[in-house]
DNA sequence: AATGAATGAGACTTCATTCAT
DNA sequence: CATGAATGAAGTCTCATTCAT
């Protein structure tokens, strides 16, 4: 019944436009979640501020768990691609600059979008498959691990799982509160958290 | 407004017969967010499981918002009552071993009824007056804040502010995960992981 | 069981205690009809406001509709009462003053209660056995109809079935929206719109 | 907000649709209006009387409030379609033809939907937007207000507003208790009715 | 008789999802 | 593919009434 498209350019704006639909409900839903909250976000509202309608919310992503699944995943990739070099650069550093680096970075990561992430990290339901939070961790866990085995010799306690643990735990929950309570009004601050929060873990390591 | 009772008998039968209720809805709020999450904890569900009716859950609580509240409350108590000895001790302890106390009062608070901790820390929404995390944290700030207050002389770190900030952040979180993903399996587990969070603090503050 | 009542006293004071408690009962409910309206009108409020426990409430009272019929019956009374003499009065009279004073009664019947009065007859659900405005309306009726009978000779209307209708509802609407909307807010303004309303009826009977 | 489908037939078809769903839901009301009472109209009662879900009605309405709005709103356009013609006539007419019209207006108004009416005059709570009674009475009251000033030099009573309240206040009572009390059993019944209305108002007017 | 805790049907409303067009 | 009308289970909360004490 529904016709084939007929040339390239075609299939290809098709294409185009299916993907600008998605954009627009995964942009829609991360609006909503911060502007509004998980509890506003239903699958009309998101639709509507998409300019979609709902059954072509449902073209696309097959539940409404599937669209928050999105949005994680949107905002894992944008923390991911805005890290990567500062990671391998980091990877290369002495332990005391080389934590600076890490913990810079993840004071980077959080301040891409805060209320973003605090949404992500509060209100969403931890059912089905999204564990938010839970993901990242495992990840800032192996890079720490991985960074750890690397500079062996320049630290002094033996257990490499249990400090990491530490230390990724540490690191996250500073950076995540010192984000959302706003402890970060000016680079100065932002400088001396960066220095404490290094001091802390390098002090442990090394110490 | 409504008479009191012209027997004692009755009016503790009758106090008693409310206060049954009243703990029973609140233990099943408890046992639902434990066990189904707070999605599932609707106020059809809680009356029943609490083996009373509808009715009876709106008699005594305004609202799902003011059970929910209520089941915080009590945790919260219940961690204020296995907590305020050793609060004292460290107190009265110098740096090295009051951090331990404090560390060791964190683990306890958070083993006293872990997957209830997190599902309040995790799921409850963060509306009205429900802030729970929040409400702990601050409490933790203080009495950590005060401890160093009475400790300036053993410590290295001017920004007593800064300082507390990243020890109690850094402390909650690495107890919450600790108990969360079940890094606790033994009392030795429990030894290593308040050494080295110990370590973590102490070598901060005092290096 | 519970002790009976030893003496005569003792029982007029149980028979005066339930008197209180019935009395209690319709004040506390014509009470919030008037202050909050019928919505706010549940029975476990109206035993609160009337001191005394729902289940009192229905040892006198075996539904909530009888407590309402009890109150309109209470107005009924009162205003039965205020009116019975004036009637006869009016009964004696000529055309012009009989109608006059008949028009004044019902005047001084709607200014008894008028927010109970309005509440009744806007309110209350004309289900069940709740007829309110239109009982008050057949007795007017029939007095009134009486009252022709008897000066037929000064009147030129021959069908008193139809004038009785019409002049009853012309004088029971104009004195009930007078008192509601307030347009009686002087003794002159109550005398002119007495004076109008005569005229209107004894124009229509005599002219 | 939501894109307009592209072609007109589908645009048609869904608007159909809407509509139809709409004027289901508020005949529904009004039929469980007049049939059962106000309290029996629930929201649900309504949806399965239309033939609709629950989710339909609220696609369209607010409120329950709104859906006895839009009852009254029809009602009262069919009443002001009915009558507009005959208004423009009376305006036109001499006192006593002119308020012949009038009352033949009413009674032909209070005919339209009787029982509709009644309910809607006696059951349906003053609260919030919805006035009802008020409304139709305001509207006559000017309409009324307008033709004694345009026929000032027929009437000898001097106080407008007075005599405009006491003609609309009787014209309405008498008309609506005619057709509620059924008191218009045949044509001969309601001229009888309509000629002894328009005396009353006229002698009272012009007398 | 009085008390007030308990009941539970039922009211209103929301929202993820489906499906005819 | 898009549309948006339709669905209905489920959630929160109220209130007339009952009943153990």
């Amino acid at each position: 019944m529904a016709r084939r498209p007929l040339t390239n350019p075609r299939k290809y704006a098709s294409q185009e436009r299916s993907r600008a639909t998605v954009d627009a409900l995964v942009e829609a839903t991360a609006r909503i979640l911060v502007r509004e909250g998980f509890d506003k976000a239903s699958t009309n509202r998101i639709a509507e501020v998409a300019g979609v309608s709902v059954g072509s919310l449902y073209q696309y992503f097959p539940s409404k768990e599937a669209l928050v699944a999105a949005v994680i995943e949107r905002h894992r990739q944008e923390i991911t691609r805005a890290v990567r070099g500062e990671l391998s650069t980091a990877a290369k550093q002495p332990l005391a600059q080389g934590v600076r680096t890490l913990v810079a970075v993840a004071v980077k990561a959080h301040r891409i979008d805060p209320k973003l992430h605090r949404v992500l990290a509060e209100q969403i339901p931890r059912v089905g498959k999204l564990e938010t939070a839970e993901t990242f961790g495992r990840e800032n866990f192996a890079v720490f691990r991985a960074y750890l085995e690397n500079h062996r010799d320049e630290i002094r306690v033996r257990d490499l799982e249990l400090a990491s643990f530490l230390c990724v735990t540490a690191i996250e929950a500073v950076t995540h509160n010192a984000v959302l309570h706003e402890k970060i009004v000016s680079g100065e601050a932002m400088e001396a958290l960066i220095d404490e929060a290094t001091r802390l873990v390098v002090g442990y390591l090394a110490g």
